[in-house]
DNA sequence: TATGAATGAGAGTTCATTCAT
DNA sequence: CATGAATGAACTCTCATTCAT
């Protein structure tokens, strides 16, 4: 024995622990995740989660402070993703039309593949952050980054002319808010299509409206 | 005196009574709503929504059956009156698009008036409704006129040549989307001004769409 | 009109209140009776049994202090009548095994024409009398004077010898728990027989015991 | 050391949790026949029972579903226990007439030292079975069981002549109420003598009949 | 670290009783 | 007197959280 390997027991050591670690948070947040979709926040035990994950009551406490740390926490990871699905499909040098439409698809195949996820979402979506703000405000920042993104790319649409004038983050709220509903719906009707084939209706409602476009206007 | 007054006199009795019965109702279902909205159905409870009306606790049950049962009730009663306020502005031989309009305006003025209900609307709105459909029926089929509504002012505009092909009921999902998000926005961000001042961008990206007309397409 | 008229007038006028007051007061008890009957005495509200005797829960507190005093009046009421029935079928100058059969007989055919005031009976009892026997003493006075009656008979039977020698009170409890026991079996049972067939039964046992006369003792 | 200490330490594990589970189980069941006997079941509280365990409230329903399963349960505690006392003192190969005095004796004795217990059966025995039987079978079964051996005793008295005709279930629930009026009145009359003192009595009084022997009948 | 039994605050709900009409 | 709406104390039961093992 000697002290290189030693130090590689110490170098070693702590990277296992913090994968073991991370391992059994992620294992805790899939638990709450099914939990949560299957019953809604209040409804869910802390007990009933802990029995999901094989792990005990009170092993959920080591990894997340409270139940509504637990529930924040998963709305993170989930934005989060959503995000880093959305910069994947990105592809830089596009026009902002063609930016959006890989946007839209990008969101709509997250959810596809995240139900469970977005009947939480649907359900009760950040309704616990009443007063409390302070602990929410890193969901907040996320889905405010979201939104950015999607005024982003309308306000270089804009400066380019190819999108109408109008403050950007409502074109975005519009948007995101048809999606939602779109989805929630798709959700609710537990149709077995996918939603993502909902995308282009989406877009074509987004970018040309509803009107006939064989109508001179 | 003669024996018609005394007549008079029972038929006035009942509808005192009932009269109110009903402002008493109407008392604890204000109260309600501006407990839920205040703190969500979970946080709420039946003695801060007593005390909020001015009656005790055991009061509420004497006009509703249970928590939840006040709930929906509430929920009823203010779609309902959502509803009887976009009849009230839609004028009957309006075109499509025409009534569309005054459809979105009511409904962006009611809830301009009703910021309250649409904190828990857009807070909780049905999420209760899990396994026990049977007392939301009533809630859902108000809901579902109010986009059946839409989807046949849309359909009737497809038959005439103003719209573009398509399920209406998706382009009813996706404008009642628009329609929240931008009101929760709206609510979140503590406007002071009226929600009723985006209802010109809501139609214009309904009907029109996000990209210049300019544009050939 | 002279003084004798007024007079009378006065006179009549009480009574008639006092057996309208009566009138009720007895409609009261009679629902109490049903309703305690079927429910037992917690199950049982007072909004119920005034409903069921067609008055408005307020009234019942115009004859009864409260819900208590109402059952041990019941009771009472309920006693005091088994011990009038009892009398009125003991002929004085009978011989103690005679008048002991006649006060048998009479329980059993009470209980035949009251059975849900036995189930009320059997059921609870006079359980409630718990550290507040105060207010109970009168129920517990009349079935002591029940008791007695048997007491005496059997000392009397004792003296001219007919009876074993033992302490009365304990031959008077033991006919009376066995009376008990038989008719709250027939009344689970739902037997549709008369109860009085078991009159006879009874009185063999406890006169000659179970063993057979047969046998040499 | 070797692998069959650790195996048995294992072994171990597992029957002192049980048994600690089983002990407090038993402590909780021993306070809710002191609370239950002094209040009766409706006054009791399960927090007057859980503060008497010294436990906490909640710890109440770790062990037990709820109220009226905890009184169940204590029922059938008591009542297989009276079942097992009885067994205990009858030597099989006894003649009818000897095991139905070691039955009454154990059956006395039983309540000599579990007179709370017996304040609760008196008091409201199974009263709680409205409708619900459901949950009361297993009591009532143990009952019945009671019950069954005191009617077979009887009739394989019958057989053999020692006892006359008759329905045994009749003389068993004859029995059983004479000794439970007996048991209720030296409870109520708080007499510090032994109740099984009376076993002497009941049995003569069951077996022989109240009337004198001398008298020719 | 993991466990899961214990805790106890807190909520919904009922109903005996009161009292203005 | 009769009414029945209002009251609010009291109770059962749940479950997030803690902590000894």
């Amino acid at each position: 024995m000697n002290g290189r390997s030693f130090s590689e027991h110490r170098v070693r050591r702590r990277p296992r622990r913090q994968r073991e670690r991370q391992q059994r948070r992620a294992d805790i947040l899939a638990a709450a995740e099914r939990v949560f979709a299957a019953k809604g926040f209040h409804a869910a035990s802390i007990e009933e989660i802990a029995r999901s994950a094989d792990y005990a009551t009170g092993t959920v406490y080591l990894y997340f402070k409270d139940k509504e740390t637990l529930y924040i926490e998963l709305f993170e990871e989930k934005i989060r993703a959503l995000g880093a699905a959305i910069r994947q499909h990105l592809t830089p040098p596009a026009d902002p039309v063609q930016a959006l439409r890989q946007v839209v698809r990008a969101r709509m195949a997250y959810f596809d593949q995240n139900r469970p996820f977005f009947s939480i979402y649907a359900r009760e979506g950040m309704n616990l952050f009443e007063g409390r703000d302070e602990r929410w405000r890193g969901v907040v920042k996320l889905y405010e980054n979201y939104l950015d993104l999607l005024a982003r790319l309308i306000q270089s649409g804009q400066r380019t002319g190819v999108f109408r004038r109008g403050r950007p983050r409502q074109f975005a709220l519009a948007l995101s808010g048809m999606m939602m509903q779109i989805t929630r719906d798709w959700l609710q009707s537990r149709d077995r299509s996918a939603l993502r084939t909902r995308s282009r209706f989406v877009l074509d409602l987004f970018l040309l409206g509803s009107q006939s476009p064989a109508r001179s206007r």
